[in-house]
DNA sequence: ATCATAAAAGACAAAAAAAACTTTTATATT
DNA sequence: AATATAAAAGTTTTTTTTGTCTTTTATGAT
């Protein structure tokens, strides 16, 4: 549903989110290593969302990856538009060419009402909110030293 | 979330309990057209569901593939099993390696009951089911030309 | 028995996704 | 100004998935 890029690249956004400021920012292989991710393609990838805005970087000592309060705004749903597109997530689940109310495939009653929850979610709430509630250990975002 | 495989050969599975009995059956090539996938991948699928007894076949004239009433009573979720395995309809949807009730990932929440929903229906309704609900117009399984 | 048909088997090719490597550029620190 | 650091950019490699092609084997019909 989701290819490995925009796994790594969500959870590396709410990575940064919670643990790097504009003052204290974040190398792509620290992150690499704390989400276990392999780094080299981590490090593509935070490019490509340096280029369309859903985080910020400066080059040079001290420099790294980070959130402003403006990327903080961007949703997951964007995450997703800027690395894959959203076609993944809307095409049908048994690969139905024009699947949908009108003509469901098999289990179409099962995945829709799910997939206009998931599409709500992910398109509304902001990384700013998913950052909060996983510094209040809602969520977690790698195993064992979570938030040490 | 599922292989091109596998939705290819769930499509086919409930094509043929749809339009074949032991006493007409279909080639391959013809299956792939009317299921509009791509011809030589699906007869490889078809073979590999023979080989694992999801569907049944024979050679020579008047030969193709065909369920019995036993193949009927597989489920999805057993056609899945013999081409892919059920690693991807279980694993995180963020790639979380150990995401569960106890570590959740920021959509554990919304994911969660779902897949359940979707691997107990997958898991329990049999293929003949399907095919029943099927001709009685419920679901399709192509497009235009349906039952004709 | 022969022949045409259709699956089985196996090798092969192309495309996409994942991942790695190398060079260049910007920038804080000294 | 020089240096070390870290991202940006571009190239290349590997792996997986998808798809094709060729040969062999089985079988129903004549």
């Amino acid at each position: 549903m989701l290819t490995n890029q925009s796994k790594y690249a969500i959870r590396s956004v709410l990575y940064l989110a919670v643990y790097t400021t504009n003052t204290n920012k974040m190398g792509s292989k620290e992150v690499a290593e704390k989400i276990k991710v392999p780094a080299p393609f981590l490090a593509k990838i935070l490019q490509k969302l340096v280029k369309n805005n859903i985080i910020s970087s400066t080059k040079g000592p001290k420099g790294g990856f980070y959130l402003t309060e403006s990327d903080q705004l961007n949703s997951m749903l964007d995450i997703v538009r800027v690395i894959e597109g959203l076609e993944l997530l809307s095409e049908c689940f048994l690969g139905l060419p024009k699947c949908g109310d009108e003509n469901p495939c098999a289990i179409h009653h099962l995945i829709s009402p799910f997939k206009d929850a998931l599409l709500d979610e992910m398109g509304d709430k902001t990384i700013k909110q998913y950052a909060k509630e996983t510094k209040e250990g809602k969520y977690f975002l790698f195993l064992d030293d979570e938030l040490d």
